[in-house]
DNA sequence: TTCGCTGTTCGTCGAACATCGAACAATACC
DNA sequence: GGTATTGTTCGATGTTCGACGAACAGCGAA
């Protein structure tokens, strides 16, 4: 993969971000990234298949809901907070702060 | 059916409640009812068969997001706002206030 | 009771989804 | 170059989902 594709802000479809979070993996994944840090992969443990992982990831990354950043062999992800907020106000905090009990599989290394 | 089952409020499941909502139809339902208004099934119009109309209802009613109403042979519908609002706050009307575009096949008759 | 209306349930279909392991590509390191 | 690491892609499999029509059940009205 040399560069990750996302959709353009405006493009990105309220259908498609709930359904990308209805999802407890995907939730915890977007909990981890909730205070605007920055992941590698390898910091994500999580109780699925490597190609599982990468197949939610690119869930979240087709919503628009992450940014896919490659460098070397390695991947990196942060939430698109910003971008995500002009387009839908309030959505996704709205989500994460209802989240504390979801997800919980998805931690930290 | 004589009664329809709900369930309680401490038992809404995060997950349950985006998938419910991440359908234009269903999305479209909650839109209709958002005002807070009891709605019967006859007012709505949506361009599917009547069985899948009572499946989408099926799955807002599971979720938790709307009660249902019997009444003779009519069933009416509503939000469950209140109880949404305080298991997950905010959720619901922030989702409602972005769907502007979405689900507006469904409509009043 | 016999229609007619309303909504549920059932059986079925194809499409989409989540998951896995294996094979593959790209880069980094020796 | 060769090898290890990292993540993607490719089937394959089983499950869930959305859709439909047909059949059913409950109630009201003629």
């Amino acid at each position: 993969m040399k560069t990750a594709v996302h959709p353009p802000a405006d493009q990105i479809s309220l259908p498609q971000v709930l359904a990308a979070l209805a999802d407890p993996i995907r939730l915890g994944v977007v909990r981890l990234l909730a205070d605007g840090s920055e992941r590698g992969w390898n910091e994500l443990r999580a109780p699925i298949a490597k190609s599982t992982l990468s197949h939610h990831m690119r869930v979240l990354r087709d919503a628009g809901i992450t940014r896919t950043r490659v460098e070397g062999t390695r991947c990196f992800v942060r939430l698109r907070d910003k971008e995500l907020e002009s387009r839908f106000p309030g959505l996704v905090s709205t989500v994460i702060g209802n989240a504390e009990d979801v997800g919980t599989d998805v931690t930290l290394r």
